[in-house]
DNA sequence: ATTGTATACGAAATCGATTTAGTTTAGTGA
DNA sequence: TCACTAAACTAAATCGATTTCGTATACAAT
């Protein structure tokens, strides 16, 4: 039924050894030998069983993805991107999600050391605070790597977006256009991806030597259009005006257009829009909403290309460094901040 | 380093045959025997090595989960759930997104055998015509799941919706309510999910001795707003009057909306619109979106235990018969349709 | 003739569990 | 007392690969 190793050695004639050796091109196995047993593993359809070959190699071609919530554009897409280089490199990935959630982040990460993956990509939850888990990860077989919404606590492979400084240029712009009143609307206080945002958009500020009045900062874990159109309805009861809107998704930009349009604003004259996703429904409505689009299959690229780097370096039994790379987000402009 | 069966058994001065059986519950071990060393296991954070056991148990704890598009809200809900009653019975989830395309879905099944996984839950592609690769996987390792979109050719376990009976029903609702030029929009010609679907839909006037006129449906498989507007415009262009209005998402419907709403059109009263998917976009902007709702962590939850149920009719070998599950879907009646 | 050196191959140990086929011990009944 | 059985345990084989250490052969150099 099963094809192994032995079912060549003897069809060949030769030994188990000299099969395994000419399939992984050991230098001394002779070439018409290595032609042979390749040609006859691929007639027979031979595949070596990995669960066999991790007991002495450790390495199972298994890849773990954690991320902080799968049902979210930004995310199912980003992961989608990261199925399709973990593939093309010969690995398979497990995907996890921890929604939102650090114990269940904890979990996923736990459950991924156990399973021996050569590699954990994760992108950390808006609510994590504690690195203790990657710690532990970093001491482990599996190779570490965070993505997108990272720690600055840990030392370990980066893979982020240029959060501080594309919120910054964005912000920059809409003051350059007379904006001054500008809200913010950011996922978390914790998470590293909104501070360094948060950074952005202060910096910004600084150097227009404009004051930022806190009521416009607005933190909201839900990113949906009618969580947006209530932020937008409460700064508007409250009192608070606005000339620019910036957040961290089309979402909530869009929702809050739709608050603002309703009460007669005319947009983008009175209040400038910028979400960030760049997905299809700020193209769709009128006004179409600007936006900040990442580019997510370069980002899924950049994280497998640093694995297969650091896996090259561990077999060479090079000390790797840790490396931090940084993937150019760009503003997409259209009639809501024209 | 590592902590293996030995460490154990040299500690408590037995044997290696008795650890594993008493971790593994014989029932020739003494209950005394099973206690000391399920604590000291406990106590040193021993975990089996899942490959080293694979070699004699054949089983990985793996599951693989095959969707066609991930990227969508619909496969990325249900494979989050799914993902929870994977990990909340001690397997892990192999996620791999075929992309709509049936090449790309042969090649996740390979690798999915490859891996030896215990199971394999997969949703077609609207494009999927061979059932080669499903046969395959029948006769290998690994017990099939198919559900949402399935195969009627193949005999295997099934989880599917109601497609039938609901679009039945739903179009019936709309024959009631006097409408008769209902356009019915469809994602494939090919897919059973979708066949199913029509079938539903052509009973329904089948029963009220309504003709559909074929011009009314539209097969398109980019289920995007923009699209939904395009076959809005396009019927309306080509004098194509249509009353009611059903569509495999709730983009399209909304799309579709919007071009009849700027049209001047009078909605639910010249034109009554039924979603699919229930989602956040039906319920934000006016009128809501009346929709067919699917309970995917219901889903989610039937699959997992029909494999589990299957796993252990396979211990006690005995042969397990195929069964076909279908999850009630239902209709969320909103201003769009009443 | 002897030594040295590539080149090509194989025997056996090994990875970490499970499982088969016993073995030992104590207790039971005739 | 002896045969028999049940309970509790273990030695060794096994799963399917990889890897270490050695060996055999041929050929060149001394």
């Amino acid at each position: 039924m099963k094809i192994t190793i032995k079912d060549i050695a003897k069809a060949l004639e030769i030994s188990t050894t000299t099969v395994s050796k000419a399939m992984n091109d050991y230098s001394d196995i002779g070439s018409e030998t290595k032609k042979k047993v390749k040609e006859y593993a691929e007639k027979i359809g031979y595949e070596p069983n990995i669960h066999a070959s991790f007991l002495r190699t450790k390495k199972t071609k298994l890849i773990g993805i954690v991320v902080p919530n799968l049902n979210t554009n930004f995310y199912s897409e980003l992961v989608a991107s990261l199925i399709v280089k973990i593939t093309e490199n010969g690995y398979l990935p497990i995907v996890l999600n921890s929604a939102e959630s650090e114990q269940v982040e904890g979990e996923n990460l736990e459950r991924l050391m156990r399973q021996k993956v050569d590699g954990i990509f994760i992108s950390l939850t808006k609510n994590t605070t504690s690195t203790d888990y990657l710690t532990k990860v970093m001491s482990s077989s599996s190779s570490l790597i965070t993505f997108s919404n990272t720690s600055k606590v840990i030392t370990c492979n980066k893979v982020v977006f240029n959060d501080r400084a594309i919120i910054k240029r964005v912000t920059e712009y809409l003051i350059n256009k007379g904006n001054s009143k500008i809200a913010f609307i950011r996922k978390s206080l914790i998470s590293q991806n909104s501070i360094n945002q948060f950074i952005g958009f202060r910096e910004a500020h600084e150097v227009n030597k404009i004051s930022i009045d806190n009521q416009r900062i607005v933190v909201s874990k839900q990113g949906t259009l009618s969580e947006g159109y209530r932020i937008a309805k409460e700064l508007f009861n409250n009192g608070i005006q606005i000339d620019g809107f910036i957040s961290y998704n089309d979402s909530l930009a869009h929702g809050a257009m739709m608050f603002y349009k309703e009460n007669g604003s005319n947009i983008p004259n009175d209040i400038r829009f910028i979400g960030q996703e760049n997905s299809e429904i700020g193209t769709f409505f009128s006004p179409e909403l600007s936006s900040i689009k990442q580019n997510l299959s370069l980002m899924a690229e950049k994280i497998m290309h640093l694995f297969l780097e650091e896996q090259a370096e561990l077999k060479q039994k090079k000390i790797s460094s840790f490396k931090r790379e940084e993937i150019e987000a760009e503003l997409i402009e259209r009639a809501s901040s024209i």
